[in-house]
DNA sequence: GTGCTAGTTAGCAATCAATGCAGATTAGCA
DNA sequence: TGCTAATCTGCATTGATTGCTAACTAGCAC
């Protein structure tokens, strides 16, 4: 995700109003590495910005997932998540805490896939199911 | 999945009982490679016996899921779905229609992941995403 | 076969995540 | 400073799933 900065000048060159609401979220968004959920940053944005509502969050996240910043991630179990990692990799997630983590997979190119059968496949996503060092 | 005769069994003697509305999902289910949705197999379901609920069937899912003869498969949109293939095998999902179908991955036990950092991998699953031969 | 009882079913309420909606508010520009 | 399209808030609604309970029944004992 580009810096908060940045995000400004593409908010603005893109039509779009950069807010106090939004600056706050770019904030909270940029480096963050925890994968929050809509809700974890509604109650982050909340302490810094009392008044501020679920909507607007859910609504800037998305903004900024369709603009390609932000990836949702799926972890199988609750709510979506939300990542400002754009990069190719992919997590791993403790069944005990629920801690999502990226990890970097070497060799996901060379996998033998049997069965596509006429399928096209454009993109991979791998979930590492386990448990983190806490929880172990 | 075991056939529909050997769960019978097998629910009796996990102190379960035979219903004939269990029975008539032990027959939807076995073989099934659509990967249904409860509600999709509520419908295939209410055709043959009208008057089963949709509680039943999530609770009948559940059941053989917690008895590891069905696999819950998320793909990232919509609802849940149950895979009677519980042999090592990963997904492909039609962006288009949603269809699921099962791909066997070869060398998914070579990747190399960087960034473990103490995390314990359990299982892996692979969720390839595109397009399928009709929806191409 | 009859009766008992623990387990099951159906139906509906409740929850959780996410989206739809509309009136009040405001960023950005002239 | 004023205008207006975009945004925000708060609330209603949807969709998937689970919780609850009174009525029912499979499976067992007699
Ligand atoms: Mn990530
Ligand atoms: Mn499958
Ligand atoms: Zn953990
Ligand atoms: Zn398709």
């Amino acid at each position: 995700m580009k810096s908060p900065t940045e995000l400004t000048e593409a908010f603005r060159a893109n039509g779009l109003k950069v807010t106090p609401q939004r600056q706050l979220l770019f904030r909270l968004m940029h480096g963050n590495t925890m994968h929050p959920t809509a809700d974890a940053l509604f109650s982050e944005a909340s302490a810094q910005m009392p008044g501020i509502s679920l909507r607007t969050v859910y609504q800037t996240l998305t903004d900024l997932a369709s603009m390609g910043e932000l990836r949702l991630i799926d972890v199988g179990a609750g709510a979506v998540r939300f990542d400002p990692n754009v990069d190719d990799h992919h997590h791993v997630v403790c069944q005990a805490c629920g801690d999502v983590r990226d990890v970097y997979v070497a060799g996901s190119q060379q996998l033998r896939i049997d069965g596509l059968d006429g399928f096209a496949v454009d993109s991979t996503s791998i979930l590492f199911h386990g448990s983190c060092a806490k929880c172990a």
